[in-house]
DNA sequence: CGAATTTGACCCGCGC
DNA sequence: GCGCGGGTCAAATTCG
């Protein structure tokens, strides 16, 4: 039997993944949070569909995919710092295809518009200190709380935005714990002063739109914590993918050779 | 019974 | 050219 499972097989597996792929799938959103929880509860519905062992860390690295859509690309890596076990390292990649629930969407909201700005900063030619520094400065300008510091690195070959949450001031008065994965636990602070308050008409709104404006004014969030955040990036992603155009490293398509004869055995 | 998670295997890209 | 590591898939297992 020959392995043409690889058109119509790779097809129908990964079907439209891999035309998003195409299209935009380079920007990356890492964000650094303080949790007790395994992972971060952003409103999206994850599955988990792996889980790797690191080298140097002794925690492993899970895989999760969003099923909140059929054909939802995004995918997310959660990754516990080894020397810190405190601290959840979530990398987020490709953007939602699919409305995101109203908590969601606020917080992404949030986000995306820091990651606008962090591109619309070191976009030019940010590709070394100084554009990480042009970045920087301008996420604290936004974000004046400081508590937070968005990074943003574009020499890798897709953007990567950092959002380090870890260092949540100590009391944060306004920040309103969601629903930590984790109940009883100290849910991690994100706290974000925004100026205007009250939900905006946002949601629904696709980042990309967010981008293209390039001045959404203001950051509109009741609720700020580590999930906020999390949720956001997402936006962020797709902001940076918008602004990285496409670049890809794979051949546009050769899923003829991807799964041909699997062979695997059982465990037991 | 169904859905989600777990776990081992497979494949690809990159480094040496 | 070979080896290592990272990432993904899919069957089996477990939980609701």
């Amino acid at each position: 039997m020959a392995p043409q499972m690889g058109a119509a097989g790779a097809a129908g597996k990964s079907h439209d993944q891999q035309a998003q792929d195409a299209n935009m799938r380079k920007a990356r959103v890492s964000v650094r949070a303080r949790s007790e929880a395994p992972i971060i509860a952003d409103g999206c519905q994850w599955r988990k569909y792996g889980q790797k062992m690191a080298k140097g860390n002794p925690c492993p690295r899970a895989y999760y995919r969003c099923t909140m859509a059929t054909g939802c690309p995004v995918r997310k890596q959660v990754q516990r710092c080894a020397e810190d076990r405190s601290i959840l390292i979530t990398t987020y990649e490709g953007t939602h295809n699919h409305p995101l629930p109203p908590a969601a969407m606020a917080m992404a909201s949030t986000t995306s518009a820091a990651a606008s700005m962090l591109l619309s900063g070191s976009m030019p030619s940010a590709d070394g200190a100084a554009g990480l520094m042009s970045s920087n400065f301008l996420a604290r300008t936004v974000l004046p709380c400081s508590s937070s510091m968005a990074t943003i690195s574009a020499s890798a070959p897709f953007p990567t935005v950092t959002l380090d949450l870890t260092h949540a001031p100590p009391g944060a008065p306004n920040a309103v714990p969601l629903n930590a994965a984790r109940p009883g636990a100290p849910a991690p602070q994100f706290q974000v002063p925004l100026p205007g308050g009250g939900m905006a008409p946002a949601f629904a709104v696709p980042p990309q739109v967010l981008y293209n404006q390039s001045k959404f004014s203001g950051l509109q969030m009741s609720s700020d914590s580590a999930e906020a955040a999390a949720a956001a990036a997402p936006a962020a992603v797709a902001l940076a993918g918008a602004a990285v155009a496409r670049r890809r490293r794979r051949s546009p398509l050769t899923p003829t050779s991807r799964w041909r004869s699997r062979r695997r055995s059982r465990p037991s």
